[in-house]
DNA sequence: TATGAATGAGCCTTCATTCAT
DNA sequence: GATGAATGAAGGCTCATTCAT
């Protein structure tokens, strides 16, 4: 992530740099430390110097370290949103796609787990700093949305049962915020959570009822 | 939460119990308060206000910040694991006690929030400050025991399959820090959520698998 | 001005001090300062440590530099109002009352030259910062209506042409501002200016016009 | 203000011409800020937008902030003293002349208040910043001397007593000196000012002194 | 037991300036 | 002649903490 050599750098602008390319590490950087640390624990300086600038360099991409914050917010829920989407392209039936998702946020988690992270840790940052609701709600609701639409597919084609709709949505959300809150540290972790969820929506987490 | 009026006469409550009071209420606003803002955002200042005395003085009753969030973190989690404890205490089967335990932890969310979000927001925190990770690992060790041996003895009644005792363990674990961490502002989102988790562990949140 | 012992100060209440005192020297120190370098130039840090404490100290006494400054004015324009006042209060007539106003700001400028100086930069930092105005104004109002009241008075006792009342406050206000910006550097300068309004004043400065 | 689209003809105005519109643009604006706001206030980046550049151009006409306001200083002084000098030419006698002198100077502030504030901010500017003085000296001179020239010429002809010479020059700076700092702001609030000095000067400010 | 005065470290941010392009 | 990317220094302010009282 950083720029090699670390302090050679002097005043001025330096030679052979991409300008985008320094804003995608900043947000690939600044994501990882959001995710790990929170918002407030992060310091400009920390994700500067990962990103192998100075503090002040920040600005120049974005205004302030908030801005920053929903850059990262905007960029991440994209590209979650993205592969998402996708995985569930050639998937019918609520579970079937339940499962996809879930599979494709194991495979997100194994490849980058600050994704994932980041976005379980943005829902405590919120909670703790009311200003950035309004900031956020935007993309937050691209994704509400999404679950939404996957949960009322499933009851057009007789999968969830009607009057389960919202039963089964505060299933999905609360799960999932246990997933990427509590189980991403490790992959065998990750993966376990997962399997988890999904043998309890096929029901076969426990033993069917012996007691009834 | 403010102490009341300091008795001046001689006879009566000794002072020791005034003292122990506004221990009490410190830990009381704390909790609270790092429910809501987490460690980093709650400041000293904030902490004392609420409880009626100023910063200077919480250094009496507590040695720095980090005692008085690992003795909050112990105190709740020990009225909170008594109160498990005691609801599964006439209860058998995996299933009943479970649902018994999500029951209670509805009860608890409605009379003090403060409970359920703070035990949430420790994970948070801990994954913030390694440093915490020490000091608090007595207390969550309490915690995961008596949750493992709910799944045991589960395991034991046959309500469990022996081969899914990790699995089983790890839904109880996601699903309660989805729980507590996103789902305890309001009273109905917090009930609708213990439905929906208690559905899938009975394993009808959705049809019955229409497609096999 | 300052402390005393200047680095022997360590953490924690330093003995035997008077809070009283402290916020008076603070006051004292950044009048001089915001007076010679003002409100921009003149830093927290080089305010504390002419005060002998810390920058952060001075939050104590006032919660930010906005605040200091408008105390300062504050004080500044109530002892110089007080002295206007109690100079002006054996003598009647309007010339005779400008000089005394005159004299008694010499004398102040001998005294303590960084009154007149600040009040004379306040007028420039209230032009570069629009949100000061608004502070600053009930203070502002104040000596206004002191010399507002001063004409009128001369308007009453005739000395004064009603005609010529808006006239004589605006040379009032020209003078003294001119005196108190430009010209209260030495001594000697200052007096000089101050003995060419009353020059002027009386109707001496020049020769009675030749030409006519 | 903005700079015209640059000819891409190989014919027609040379480059240069262009610079120097550009070097205009910068020095007007510039002056304005600088009177509005002060040296410290105004940045960089606050000229070089309003002069349709970038800071880092700036540095091609000027080598420093500072040298920039020397520059200014310098262009307005000349272009004052200008107005000044050609005020008087056809002018005799002190009082006249120094009439004369205050209306031009009426006139300009209506036509560019920026010309009048600004020499009155640069006299705070340089007080705050010592280092202005140095550069600043060879220009204020010029000034210096017109005025001195003025009250001289005075002395010869007899309208100023040789006496007084020290305290009608103290009278001239005390007075224009005010008029920039303070009564610039408003067409009327400056004819009212410069009509009040005039009266002062002529002697009929106030009744002849009726006490004496 | 409690307060009030003070510190030191650190944070976000701004700004003049530099340099490769 | 001009831009955009970057730096280093500094500034206001907050906060946990300490200590005399």
């Amino acid at each position: 992530m950083s720029r090699g050599k670390k302090s050679t750098s002097r005043l001025g602008r330096p030679p052979a740099t991409d300008s985008a390319d320094t804003r995608r590490t900043i947000l690939d950087v600044a994501r990882a430390a959001f995710a790990d640390r929170g918002f407030e624990v992060t310091t400009n300086r920390e994700i500067a110097t990962e990103a192998g600038i100075t503090p002040a360099a920040l600005y120049h991409y974005f205004p302030s370290k908030l801005d920053l914050f929903v850059a990262v917010h905007h960029d991440t829920q994209e590209r979650v949103l993205a592969r998402f989407i996708q995985a569930i392209e050639d998937v019918s039936g609520f579970v079937p796609r339940l499962e996809a998702i879930l599979d494709e946020s194991h495979r997100m988690n194994n490849e980058d787990p600050s994704l994932a992270r980041f976005l379980g840790a943005v829902r405590v940052d919120v909670a703790r700093h009311p200003e950035f609701e309004m900031a956020l709600q935007v993309d937050q609701a691209a994704m509400d949305t999404f679950f939404r639409s996957i949960v009322d597919q499933g009851v057009e084609t007789g999968d969830v049962d009607r009057s389960r709709r919202a039963l089964v949505l505060s299933f999905v959300a609360t799960t999932l915020t246990g997933l990427t809150t509590g189980q991403s540290a490790s992959d065998r972790q990750h993966a376990l959570a997962v399997e988890a969820i999904k043998a309890a929506v096929r029901g076969d987490l426990v033993a069917r009822l012996p007691h009834a």
